[in-house]
RNA sequence: GCGGUCGUGGCGAAGUGGUUAACGCAUCGGAUUGUGGUUCCGACAUUCGGGGGUUCGAUUCCCCUCGAUCGCCCCA
């Protein structure tokens, strides 16, 4: 019997919690000023929406999805990832025919994928994703990485790049790819075995691999760029010039292939330069995905997004020393003296936290001092004492810790003493 | 799927083939019996991830296993 946590998840205690529950407030902030709408899909999917939607020949397909047979016998699979989930209820709920296009998404939540965990890499890890369905415009591409780097920039990371590329259409990749295969076909022998399955499936990724890196062959390989046709390049022109436009700067990575294959046209990545980060230096991609909603069943609708992992924002957070103005402020500490206080307590602690005050007191009936020091622990902005004294006189102590100031109020009027002064 | 490193109290962390397993933090108690953050004193691992082996004797050596971690592949 193994009931410890499976390998790659994690639990997120109280202190940590915290700066999830700010960055995904940051998200959805950002979200509401770019204007897009939270979506909600469910977890697990039918198998085939991946296979389909992400392609069967990529890794996540091949082997990295948590698929598993359900009491009705159906192929279900927890989400690798979010953007075929988000298509598909485009596509099911009709969105095609919204009166506001483009519809414009965003999304936070886990997905799944079975590989070795390593730093920035788990099982379960929570992406924060936007998809913007509906538009060819090379603006809102842009916007798509405004975004993400508004993010970025707005939680206070210094050291991060936007890598910008673009894949072409069809036309332009079929062309491309043609011209790889060409190249590389006839000294395949020489690249590791990796790069010769490649060669078939995705030549494009041969000039990713970091094992041929070296290899003379590589060096002059034909260049996506050398063969966009005319709308292509334009296209990507436009993308670069809106990017100009808004002051954020990128760098363009002719090398920069996206791993699933509805891609097409822009494909970028943001990485970060932070010294002490770990191997994995990406931490948002995405790109345009014109053909995917019509793959899935919908009417032909250009789309775009991109997905950041916030396991992996932490870790970038941490690596350049980041601190989030998190606070988990204590407002209030109630001591008691005595059985009689003691016994009082439940109804004046009640009492305070309905008014608004974050108030706790002692539940494992702790000695005075021992409840100073819980009050101090839980940096508690006020101690309120009660004992003998005041209970005769229908008074109650209110202490500033960071002053040691204290003054007696009547018990009635302790509530409203202390929301004055916080 | 493959490779490196590691696994000692709540946490961090020494340690050795030999019988009392350092130390620091945290926690609890006391000095200070109605007032905290400092200081001082005291308490806190029949046990060194689990299983097997070598040995008179293993936390220390060997094997297996589980787990963590880092890296490869690939990605977020």
């Amino acid at each position: 019997m193994n009931i410890n946590i499976p390998r790659g998840t994690q639990d997120i205690l109280p202190g940590e919690v915290e700066k999830w529950q700010y960055i995904e407030q940051k998200a959805k902030d950002i979200c509401g000023r770019f204007r897009y709408s939270e979506i909600r899909t469910p977890i697990f999917e039918h198998t085939d929406l991946f296979a389909r939607g992400v392609g069967d020949t990529t890794d996540i397909v091949q082997k990295e999805m948590y698929t598993f047979q359900d009491r009705g016998d159906r192929s279900l699979t927890l989400r690798p990832e979010g953007t075929a989930p988000v298509a598909r209820s485009y596509v099911e709920n009709k969105m095609f025919g919204q009166v506001s296009q483009p519809v414009k998404l965003f999304y936070i939540g886990p997905m799944f994928r079975y590989e070795r965990p390593q730093a920035g890499r788990y099982r379960q890890f929570v992406q924060f994703g936007i998809e913007a369905m509906g538009s060819n415009d090379p603006s809102i591409d842009a916007e798509v990485m405004a975004l993400a780097m508004t993010m970025y920039q707005e939680l206070g990371l210094k050291s991060i790049k936007l890598v910008l590329n673009t894949l072409g259409d069809l036309e332009s990749r079929k062309a491309h790819r043609e011209a790889l295969i060409a190249h590389f076909k006839p000294r395949i022998e020489e690249f590791c075995s990796d790069c010769q399955n490649r060669l078939e499936t995705n030549p494009l990724r041969i000039l990713d691999c970091k094992k041929d890196r070296g290899h003379e062959l590589m060096a002059n390989a034909p260049s996506i760029h050398d063969y966009l046709n005319e709308e292509s390049s334009a296209y990507f022109s436009a993308v670069k010039e809106s990017l100009d436009l808004m002051g954020i700067t990128y760098v363009v990575d002719p090398t920069l292939v996206r791993g699933l294959d509805y891609y097409n046209h822009t494909a970028f990545e943001i990485m970060s330069d932070a010294e002490g980060f770990g191997a994995i230096t990406t931490l948002s991609g995405g790109g345009r995905y014109n053909g995917l909603v019509e793959d899935l069943g919908g009417p032909a609708t250009p789309g775009i997004g991109f997905a950041m992992s916030l396991e992996r924002l932490l870790l970038a957070l941490k690596a350049e020393g980041v601190e989030l103005p998190v606070t988990n402020k204590l407002d209030c500490y109630l001591v008691t003296m005595g059985e009689e206080a003691k016994s009082k307590a439940p109804g004046i602690l009640f009492d305070l936290r309905k008014a608004g005050i974050s108030a706790e007191k002692d539940y494992l009936d702790k000695k005075m001092k021992a409840q100073f020091k819980a009050a101090d622990r839980e940096n508690a902005k006020f101690v309120a004492v009660l004992g003998d004294d005041e209970l005769a006189n229908e008074q109650i102590n209110i202490k500033d810790l960071s002053t040691g100031e204290q003054v007696q109020v009547p018990l009635d009027e302790a509530a409203q003493y202390m929301k004055d002064r916080l």
